[in-house]
RNA sequence: GUCCCCGUAGCUCAGUUGGAUAGAGCGAUAGCCUCCUAAGCUGUAGGCCACAGGUUCGAUUCCUGUCGGGGACACCA
């Protein structure tokens, strides 16, 4: 039962009776203090120019037609005149048949409305392994295409995969040096190169693979490097998401965009509509005239294409396979290239269909000490060491416990920690307890009840009512942690169902109680794990059944 | 110099399209296992929501400015 909706729907139809519009900035929320009742609405003060009388008077008419639901309580006006309504137990009981019936689709809603939308996230060049800020964005590009599939959106996750360009020169130059250097060819580092020891790996394999490559015309060799370069390195990158339990449904390649001229296109297309001119030999877009502080080069004088010339035609490409809606994750030290982002997508005709969410730094520590991320292979730098050092469920739960455009600091011994500075130990363990509690009552023989009244009715202390309103928010939660694009907004409603189950669990003895009385707290058992369970799944985090 | 993010308890952070007496964990401190996992529970202490104005019935929230921390400002990717 969705609370809030109810009683939304009770005060549509007292406004209706009453002949009073519905205000746009009604807000119908639980309340800060519990004290303030179940459901709050501030509906009457803003009715008052209305209804030409006073708030709190509103408020009275308003709580004398809500006392007449059955499922109200109690409606009663406090301070300026917000109205507060209690619902029933017997409102709050019903969450309970709703879970057992919806199971793994508890919590999902229909406000997506099955529109489309795209969530990019990771989309590093294939150049090296992904690091622990890639790690970052990959859990949260994972996690809100959950939440937003859950949500009731039609969810594609991709991957954009950079294999043109200048960086992916570098690599194979990168990678041919050091099989030369390899060989005995008194070849010098270049100034611009990839460093790192991953580098001279690849070399040997690529000589393995093509023992005699140093025959083979300099152009050719570096060609082999590269291709061989990139794709072992796009095949890690993919078993480390994997391991991350990070998903992608599409990846899709750079080079295809060219290969298909849509970038052709896109000058064609910018050109015809004024935006774009020729200037010292280079082709430019006019982003100032649509929000940016400078015009913005997409081919170079050399000829070369910039890469903001592929990423219009790539968004270009988006918006034509039917997305409502582009959700891109990038690093916040991209934050200077939204603005001229959103210009593209402006002139794409496109304007407010691209969301940018920039994911802030991770600052490594352990043991409180920071730990420098340099470019050549450090201790735990990468995503693989993190995952190996603390685990997919820690490090995962870790990102998603932060809003994204919060610095975060990711203490390796801190995670390592069962503690609540490591809360992913905390809510596993709520699951946990559940479980141990159903095995016990297996081995005595005791099943749940059935989700029938007089079962129901025995769930009546003050325990029990909380943990019904808190499983009846589960919705409203996902529902919000797509609004806002902030899977944090699970991760924080988990950990106050696991201190509502962990308080609860230490009040009320379960096995103990009489038979009806302990079947009915194991029905409410299972639904709690039920729901903890679908939460940590929209984290991409496990429920582990003992610990 | 211009722009973006951040500034809330000693520490790490929440605070739901502006709501009532600002929350949680950690740390500190005092308690709770003959009983379903103590990876847990309960109590206490701890605050000028960086600062100053503005908008309004009402501001931690929105606007402007100041201070402090971080980052971005290429015919780089």
């Amino acid at each position: 039962m969705n609370a809030n909706r109810y009683v939304e729907g009770l005060l549509r139809a007292a406004l209706d009776t009453r002949g009073w519009s519905w205000p746009d900035k009604a807000v119908i929320e639980p309340p800060k203090d519990r004290k303030f009742g179940d459901i709050s609405a501030n509906v009457a003060m803003l009715l008052a120019a209305q209804a030409k009388k006073a708030p709190r008077q509103v408020a009275e008419d308003l709580a004398a037609d809500l006392a007449q639901a059955p499922d109200v309580a109690s409606a009663e006006v406090a301070g300026p005149g917000f109205l507060n309504v209690t619902l029933a137990p017997g409102f709050w009981r019903r969450v309970l048949p709703e879970i057992l019936s919806q199971g793994e689709a508890f919590g999902s809603s229909t406000v997506g409305a099955g529109r489309k939308v795209q969530v990019e996230y990771v989309s590093a060049n294939p150049t090296g392994p992904l690091h622990i800020g890639h790690g970052r964005g990959a859990a949260l590009g994972d996690s809100l295409s959950r939440i937003l599939a859950k949500a009731g959106f039609d969810v594609e996750r991709e991957y954009y995969i950079n294999d043109a360009g200048r960086q992916m020169r570098l690599l194979g130059t990168s990678i041919w040096v050091r099989l030369q250097q390899a060989q005995g060819r008194p070849v010098p580092d270049p100034e611009d190169f990839y460093r790192g020891d991953y580098i001279r790996d690849l070399a040997a394999e690529v000589l393995a693979k093509y023992p005699d490559i140093l025959s083979r015309p300099e152009a050719e060799a570096v060609d082999l490097c590269y291709e061989y370069g990139m794709n072992a390195i796009m095949d890690g990158i993919k078993k480390d998401l994997s391991d991350f339990r990070v998903g992608h449904d599409v990846w899709f390649s750079e080079k295809s965009l060219l290969a298909e001229g849509l970038v052709d296109k896109t000058f064609a297309f910018l050109k015809d509509r004024g935006l774009a001119f020729e200037q010292d030999g280079a082709f430019w877009f006019k982003t100032t005239e649509l929000g940016d502080d400078k015009d913005r080069v997409l081919r170079k004088s050399s000829g070369e294409l910039t890469y903001f010339a592929s990423d219009i035609a790539y968004h270009d490409h988006k918006y034509r396979r039917g997305f409502d809606m582009v959700v891109d994750i990038w690093g916040a030290d991209h934050h200077g290239y939204v603005p001229r982002m959103q210009a593209a997508v402006e002139a794409l005709g496109r304007k407010g269909c691209l969301h940018v969410i920039l994911v802030q730094l991770v600052n490594l520590l352990k043991g409180g000490e920071q730990i420098a991320m340099s470019t050549r292979a450090g201790q735990f730098e990468t995503l693989r060491d993190v995952i190996d050092e603390v685990g997919a469920d820690a490090a995962r739960f870790m990102f998603l416990s932060r809003k994204s455009d919060s610095k975060l600091d990711f203490d390796l011994d801190l995670v390592k920690q069962k503690t609540m500075d490591n809360p992913v130990y905390y809510v596993q363990y709520a699951f946990a307890r559940i479980c141990s509690v159903r095995r016990k009552a297996a081995e005595q023989d005791l099943a749940p009840a059935e989700a029938e009244p007089a079962a129901l009715a025995l769930l009546d202390t003050a325990e029990d009512l909380e943990l019904l309103q808190h499983l009846a928010r589960f919705q409203d939660t996902v529902e919000a942690a797509a609004r806002s694009y902030s899977p944090h907004l699970v991760s924080y409603y988990l950990q106050e169902l696991a201190s509502t189950l962990h308080k609860y669990y230490t009040l009320h003895h379960v096995l103990s109680a009489d038979r009806p009385l302990c079947r009915a707290r194991l029905l409410l058992l299972d639904c709690v794990a039920r729901v903890l369970r679908n939460g940590l799944d929209l984290l991409g985090v496990s429920a582990p059944e003992s610990m």
